[in-house]
DNA sequence: ATAATGTGCTTAAACGTTTAACTTCACACA
DNA sequence: TGTGTGAAGTTAAACGTTTAAGCACATTAT
């Protein structure tokens, strides 16, 4: 059981090795009508496929892109157990596909596995997902291959950044509760790490109330991890102790899953005693009970849009030298938001 | 920015490159401790990192892992939207990791991608998910590499497979519902097709109600797609038209899900009106209001050990030559079944 | 008639590894 | 003394491609 390789189909059709690679690479020019079509008919029946090995050795491309997504410490190294990146790397590979790229998916333990594997398997170009390190980013630097950055707030010239304004959607969802009637609006959040997207968010939140003249809080923003979990916790306490609270912003569809729930279990119900609205609009908030009001963001499309950013890049055609894209978001209104008497 | 080849470091430290290949791979005992120690320091100064395409070019060995995810029709092409899936490639890109092997994710378009991608990478395995017609079965055939099935049926001695007794969980889900006070019973699934998953939980379904005696009544059975979408319809109509139905089982979680929305829509209340049971445990499941009761399986650990099934394979050390795994199921009671007076 | 140009190929080197086969040297053994 | 053995390397071929350079021949231009 020997791999047909070029030499086969040479031999068969009784050309050389570097003909059969010319009508197979578009460059057709350098071989006569009928010898094409004599050596595409020899590829059919002998079913040649290509090594990408071999070819990649030689001219540089490996038609392989690196997708990275953090490793939450939480679920440890359980990288699609967050739904958001599971849209996102369905729309890549989606994507991906349509260009007859191949993805190679890892999690990211905080080594330099990333780099390696870069490395070892010389990537065409890397999407990466999350916010990291400095000496993360001067790695990636040194990779000097096209890198995506997806909702990052890293801007140097040699990263391109895809993602959303996430100050505008903070401020929107909070503005959202402010209309319908809330002025004490608590919010769920997870680490508000400089340049995350949770601090962009926080900001909008802030900004909303400052807008509305209402005086910010401290004791009202719930901290921690972006986890179903925290937001439990953070909804049972605002049920049981923070009675002045009629709405919450969390910061992620996960989050806010898990505030209705801590708020349910401690006795209150969503909306009719407390308004929640989320973030991200993950598929499963429209299913949730109640549905969930959020910010959508078409996160399947982020994907998309990274892979074509990307492979813009790699083929060096870079019309637009769109270095920064923001891809827009809007409110969605379903169920979990309640209009209150101010 | 060249590459840093071994040949570099052979320059750099004086020996060949052949020295440094065998230091380098477990072959020290053609090296002396002295000149292992010297070329250990070079590749570490140089941050040598080897070409897995050179490698892979020479001995067959790709550390490459192909993991193919079936494309549903009603998502077009958007292979992680499935939750299920995203929890199983999780559990698989982390032992892949672990072993040092690297994972190219694909959906299944139905044309032979997946086999393309197979011998353009010199894929070392790969791991199948979902069920095909027959000539995909024949063509992994030909394809020549340890294969590991998850969730199929199709037992033939070139596969392993991996997989539960869906049809125990069928009929456990279905006999809860019965030892609940519940008699009739519907069901609400994905196509029913040969060798597929569905089709034993279909059966365990049907086997638990002749064992209790309950007349197994065709009409009862909603019969579509594995999809939240299918549930709400689903359950829209139960709630309207069939009112003498007071359990549900739902072959999928998801499909679950879609059913208690549908019901609610049409104001029937889980499990106060109707019990209803699913099927997987989903992370999701136990977010959801109400959590539901379901039929537990260890998505994680299915992917795991299809990593570990698939690696002692390719190494050829199959110890216990087991080529039929079946990772055990559990009840879950949650808060969706209610019971009732019979 | 000679030169220039173009077409349709082939030859062979190169890409970065691994590994079988070979060399060299030191040492032990008879 | 010569022979055998083992240790510690080196040499070079091979893996399957791509591609620059070369070649033979036909056609056109001068």
């Amino acid at each position: 059981m020997k791999r047909i390789t070029i030499k086969d189909v040479a031999m068969a059709a009784g050309v050389s090795t570097a003909a059969i690679s010319y009508a197979l690479n578009g460059k057709e020019s350098k071989v006569s009508t009928e010898t094409l079509e004599r050596i595409q008919a020899t590829v059919a029946s002998l079913n040649y496929i290509p090594d990408f090995s071999a070819r990649s050795l030689v001219n540089k491309k490996s038609y392989l892109i690196g997708v990275v997504i953090p490793e939450t410490e939480e679920h440890n190294s359980m990288i699609l157990e967050n739904p958001f990146y599971s849209e996102i790397v369905s729309g890549i590979e989606s994507e991906l596909r349509k260009h007859n790229y191949h993805l190679i998916l890892t999690g990211m333990d905080k080594g330099k596995g990333c780099f390696d594997l870069s490395i070892q398997r010389n990537l065409d170009g890397a999407i990466i997902m999350g916010v990291y390190n400095e000496d993360f980013y001067e790695g990636l630097k040194l990779l000097r291959i096209p890198i995506i950055l997806v909702d990052s707030y890293i801007h140097e010239a040699c990263f391109k950044t895809i993602g959303i304004d996430d100050e505008f959607g903070g401020s929107l969802a909070t503005t959202h509760l402010i209309e319908n009637g809330h002025s004490h609006i608590a919010i769920v959040t997870g680490k508000i790490q400089k340049d995350g997207v949770v601090e962009k968010r926080f900001f909008g939140y802030k900004s909303a109330l400052e807008q509305a003249g209402i005086a910010y809080n401290p004791d009202y923003v719930f901290e921690d991890s972006i986890s179903y979990e925290h937001g439990v916790t953070a909804g049972k306490v605002i049920a049981d102790k923070m009675s002045d609270i009629s709405g919450v912003f969390a910061t992620a569809d996960m989050v806010a899953f898990g505030v209705v729930s801590g708020l349910r279990e401690a006795g209150k119900r969503v909306p009719d005693d407390i308004s929640v609205i989320g973030f991200d609009d993950i598929l499963m908030s429209s299913m949730f009970i109640p549905q969930l009001t959020t910010i959508r963001q078409d996160i399947k499309a982020k994907g998309i849009k990274a892979v074509q950013c990307l492979i813009q890049t790699i083929r060096g055609s870079d019309p637009e030298d769109l270095s920064e894209v923001v891809l827009p978001i809007a409110l969605i209104e379903r169920q979990s938001v309640r209009r209150i008497r101010a």
